[in-house]
DNA sequence: TTGACAATACCGTCCAGACGGTACAGTAAA
DNA sequence: TTTACTGTACCGTCTGGACGGTATTGTCAA
């Protein structure tokens, strides 16, 4: 698990993602995902014996993913105030540029069964308690939290509204907010 | 279609929208929505031909109804500048009091085909351009527009992480930069 | 005014295919 | 010998949707 080889049930929760992100997270099929892993179906049910504990995995494994990423920002900024705050509005402007296939399995998890989400919630609600606990202000927490919750959900549906200009000038503004004493 | 009669059309749409509550988006049923709304199979797909042109139907239904909300506080608040965005703020300030569903008809959308989202997209930026145009500050008009998202997603997921408490305190804050003049 | 026909708005049944999941025999590396 | 699979065969259930029928209402020529 820690090491660096690349695991059949690493293979699985990636081509579960694709697969969602290609016939839509309603038409999700254990068949369709063994396949896509280079595995059998057979061998997909020896890692998750149900479709359920897949997509519990998988949503999971979303969030490790947007965790490990935050960290890494995080300790790059290390030091600095509100590094978090700081390091969770750099990811998206890297996004930005060199932008990332959105976390698909979450889609595919919550059409199966909404309750699956209930890991994002725990996760989302420690980091807005992290981020308001480096902030000076209490709402420019919220606000920043919410935007970017904003940000992550139009891309999570493909409706992303935003041009990258408008996208940018929102992040520095974002930024100032963050960067603001009351 | 324009009188007060709720026709078998609104009844079916309605009844889609708890049935994808109920049963979680990817399984919504033809007969489900059908039994749900009093409704025979055949009469079903009398009004609505296939799968794909109800769930198209029921992304234009939830459109309409955030739409015909949010003109009509825009009606209530005319004359004051700035009434489309302070319209929009108050209606989650409503939305806060006394909940109301999630419209979970787009879920179910999505999970069918994420290509139904597209009229969810350009309604979303008529929306944002009409509040651009109203608003002093464009980054201002951005932050309210994204965190409202933010907001709204949360409700849409059922991964509502703020307090009653913390959403007011956006919500007035949102409003302070709304009349905030650069 | 009436009889013929057509459009509207459904109902109830049936079926082919897809899907989740099981079972089990085999295999190759560690 | 155990672990980690592959491959095949199969079962029961669910689902979209096609189809044929029916009741009601409207239209319109004779």
């Amino acid at each position: 698990m820690t090491n660096g080889k690349v695991t059949a049930r690493q293979k699985i929760l990636a081509a579960a993602a694709e697969v969602s992100r290609d016939v839509g997270p309603a038409h999700l099929s254990l068949d369709a995902v063994a396949q896509r892993a280079g595995v059998s179906k057979g061998g997909l049910l020896y890692h998750f014996p149900n479709k359920a504990k897949l997509l519990e995995a998988l949503v999971e494994y979303h969030l490790n993913l947007f965790d490990d990423a935050l960290c890494e920002k995080d300790k790059e900024l290390q030091g600095k105030p509100n590094s978090l705050l700081a390091a969770y509005l750099e990811l998206f402007m890297v996004d930005l540029e060199q932008c990332q296939p959105p976390p698909s399995g979450i889609l595919a998890a919550m059409a199966e069964n909404p309750g699956l989400l209930a890991p994002v919630k725990r996760y989302n609600r420690t980091l807005l308690d992290r981020m308001k606990a480096g902030a000076q202000s209490e709402s420019a927490a919220l606000i920043i939290y919410l935007a970017l919750e904003g940000i992550r959900s139009q891309r999570l549906f493909d409706v992303d509204v935003l041009t990258p200009d408008e996208q940018r000038k929102v992040l520095t503004s974002l930024g100032e907010i963050a960067a603001a004493k009351a």
